[in-house]
DNA sequence: AGCACGCCGACT
DNA sequence: GTCGGCGTGCTC
């Protein structure tokens, strides 16, 4: 018996005389004294006194877990070095989803019968039940400002008239043979062999195209034809609220909306999708990484869309990357999977280049559109004027653009006004309490802000430090900031903001689209949420205001990572009829990754990326494992992280770096210190850091979370 | 993850 | 004198 906890192991329990159990049976079981759900993983290991044996309560209305999502957990908890139980969590995340809706009863006023015993209350219910559709007891007695025992009375005595409601229902099937829009040669010639591995067993595809060479098109092909085969499909998108255009184009095609899957939906329709992919019933579904985690009766296809982006990285509880935990489901189901990415990462390429996966290439964007010219604009050269930041280049280009009746978009990777505030007077500078991190001003909301831990203050008016007062300056740009310059040079201009402080929610992010796509914004200024997947006809021109952002600090991925993010926002210009252009503003143009934007050489960049990696012997060509030793008490993490070093395994394939503070060295009111494991590409990482971490002794209060194949450095 | 047990600060 | 803070330990 599995259960959805971080417990270290299975635990076993009787089953009782007249119950029938299978593995991955969904079962209800004591534990402590209360009831918990988990899974029947297997026959019982004996390993505990069988005087000790609990029996197993009952058995959940639902199909089994299948074999194949078993073993994935057991895959992944291997892997993560987390528990199964952790991994099963994610598996189960909706746990009264184990038992069949109960069908909701809703009621309408009725005629009433002769001799119904009328009151204040009951005419109250009446009155609002005469009014609107059918609605469950608890809502009509909310609204009527009586109890529910009212309603139920009434409803006895026949004064109202009840009515099963159906549950959450999912939208109809999609329909994979709905006219589609017709396929360019190239996209033809792509589809053709994605959908040809459908059906056929295991196998990575990686679908490389330039943004807006329609990739979206050619893997929908692939998912139609594993409809028509009447298995599953799931699409892992990076951020699914903010899809919108991704939903719509899919609508289009199969006249029909898949399931969703993310942290925006409610609990009815999360309940719903769990039960209906576990039945089988939900054909297609689009989601975060999570989506990856549930339970599929006969899943057919994976495609990961924008397979490099970093959002695939779960960065807490169990730590994996869904892109490549999507490579190992797939090949435990046995079925064909897809990576898609106008930018792929160096790990794909490198899997492309040396067979281990197909690769597709989409050269030309679609419907004739051309890709647009990327210019750098040198800083040094041209500095913006005093207090601003955008070259006069750059404003010029804005100028034209708007005069010509098209749109503008500005990326800044910066959220709110001004990312640190300091005192003129004595230097002091605004720093989060909790965390290694100045705090971010966001004029809109009137607050200083931490990004990391959602501390926040009203900014005072004079200087905590020196109590000077009007003497705090906000120091850099932030979208609200270049929102603030551009209001100031094009005061007609109509410009929206896109930052996740203000684009929650897929309605949002819909709303925000359409207002767009409708010509009702004439600049766009956001930060990488507006990078990618979206397609506006009239935005010429992509201003790429702190190109050099993502390049400072010593991150392994900083070049590749800058390189995506700038070319999937310049991707973004020239999409409709008119080309498009692209300036680059940057106080390093000599650096490769400005240059091989500007030249258009991707190749290059990636050859030059790989061997740099290949010599240092960094992933892909070696694997990293980080550990981060954490806890409030520094004196405990420092003593903790210490230990850890010295217990550290070295030998001729692996060796350890560290400890030393991670570069966020408190977060969340927790110190931090890190080391990391670097081994050589076959080493059984795995093994090793288990044992090191059997044999260190570290203080109770201090936690230690391991991270296989890190991502980010922090 | 919950939940109980246990040991030190501010209250009716 | 108690209520309650969360550190620590356990759940077949």
């Amino acid at each position: 018996m599995l259960l959805p906890l971080p417990l270290g192991s299975a635990y076993d329990y009787r089953v009782p005389d007249g119950m029938t159990l299978g593995t991955g049976d969904f079962v209800v079981v004591p534990l402590g004294n209360r009831a918990a759900s988990g899974v029947v993983w297997g026959p019982g290991l004996g390993d505990v006194d069988a005087r000790r044996l609990k029996d197993v309560t009952a058995r959940h209305d639902c199909p089994p877990l299948p074999d194949v999502s078993r073993r994935f957990v057991d895959w992944v908890a291997r892997y993560t070095l987390h528990s199964p139980g952790a991994v099963l969590k994610m598996a189960m995340s909706v746990t009264d989803a184990l038992e069949p809706p109960k069908p909701v009863t809703a009621y309408l006023a009725a005629e009433a019968p002769a001799g119904l015993r009328m009151t204040a209350a009951r005419a109250r219910v009446l009155a609002a039940a005469a009014d609107g559709p059918p609605r469950g007891a608890a809502d009509l007695a909310r609204e009527a400002g009586v109890s529910p025992g009212v309603v139920k009375g009434l409803a006895e005595a026949g004064g109202l008239r009840a009515l099963a409601l159906a549950p959450v229902g999912l939208p109809p099937a999609p329909d994979p043979d709905h006219p589609g829009p017709e396929l360019s040669e190239e996209q033809q010639n792509a589809a053709g062999p994605l959908v040809g591995a459908v059906g056929g067993g295991f196998g990575v595809t990686l679908l490389d195209g330039v943004p807006g060479a329609g990739k979206t098109e050619v893997y929908f092909q692939a998912v139609a034809e594993t409809l028509r085969q009447g298995r599953q499909v799931l699409v892992l998108l990076p951020e699914i609220a903010l899809s919108a255009q991704w939903l719509e184009r899919f609508r289009r095609r199969f006249g029909s909306a898949p399931a969703e899957w993310h942290s925006d939906l409610t609990h009815g329709q999360r309940r719903a999708t769990w039960r209906a992919v576990a039945a089988g019933d939900a054909k297609i579904v689009v989601g975060a990484r999570s989506a990856l985690f549930l339970p599929y009766a006969d899943l057919g296809l994976i495609v990961v869309d924008e397979e490099h982006e970093a959002a695939f990285k779960q960065e807490d509880g169990v730590i994996y990357n869904a892109r490549d935990m999507a490579v190992v489901r797939a090949q435990l189901g046995d079925i064909p999977i897809t990576l898609v990415s106008a930018t792929p990462s160096l790990e794909t390429v490198v899997n492309a280049a040396n067979g281990r996966y197909a690769s597709l290439h989409l050269r030309t964007r679609h419907a004739g559109a051309i890709l647009p010219e990327i210019e750098v604009v040198d800083m040094i050269a041209n500095p913006p004027a005093r207090g601003n930041w955008l070259s006069p280049g750059l404003l010029d280009e804005l100028g034209r653009t708007l005069a010509g009746g098209e749109q503008a978009l500005l990326f800044l990777n910066r959220r709110g006004y001004a990312p640190l505030t300091l005192c003129r007077t004595c230097g002091h500078r605004f720093q989060c309490p909790r965390c290694t991190a100045w705090l971010v001003e966001h004029r809109l909301a009137g607050r200083l802000q931490c990004h990391h831990c959602g501390f926040n203050v009203t900014p005072p008016d004079a200087c905590p430090s020196c109590e000077t007062a009007d003497s705090l300056a906000a120091c850099g740009p932030g979208v609200e900031r270049l929102a603030e310059e551009v209001a100031g040079a094009l005061p007609e201009a109509r410009v929206a903001i896109a930052a996740s402080d203000n684009i929650t929610s897929p309605s949002a992010a819909a709303s925000l689209v359409a207002a767009i796509e409708k010509h009702e914004v004439d600049i766009v200024i956001g930060t990488q949420i507006v990078a990618k997947g979206y397609h506006f006809p009239l935005l010429t021109l992509v201003g790429a205001v702190d190109a050099d952002l993502g390049l400072q600090g010593g991150d392994l991925r900083a070049a590749e990572r800058t390189y995506q993010l700038l070319y999937q926002v310049a991707g973004r210009a020239g999409r409709g009829a008119k080309p498009g252009r692209v300036l680059l503003q940057t106080y390093m143009a000599a650096h490769p990754v400005i240059q091989a934007l500007s030249n258009g050489d991707r190749d290059a960049f990636l050859a030059a990326e790989r061997s740099a990696r290949e010599a240092a012997g960094m992933p892909p060509f070696g694997r990293l494992v980080a550990l981060v030793v954490s806890g409030k008490d520094e004196a405990a993490v420092d003593e903790g992280a210490r230990n850890l070093g010295r217990a550290a395994p070295h030998s001729d394939t692996v060796r350890v770096l560290g400890p030393a503070p991670a570069p966020f060295a408190l977060l969340r009111g927790r110190h931090r210190r890190r080391l990391l494991l670097k081994a050589a590409r076959g080493a059984n990482v795995q093994a090793v850091v288990r044992d090191w971490l059997a044999r260190a002794r570290w203080p109770k209060k201090v936690r230690v979370q391991v991270d296989v194949d890190p991502y980010s450095f922090l």
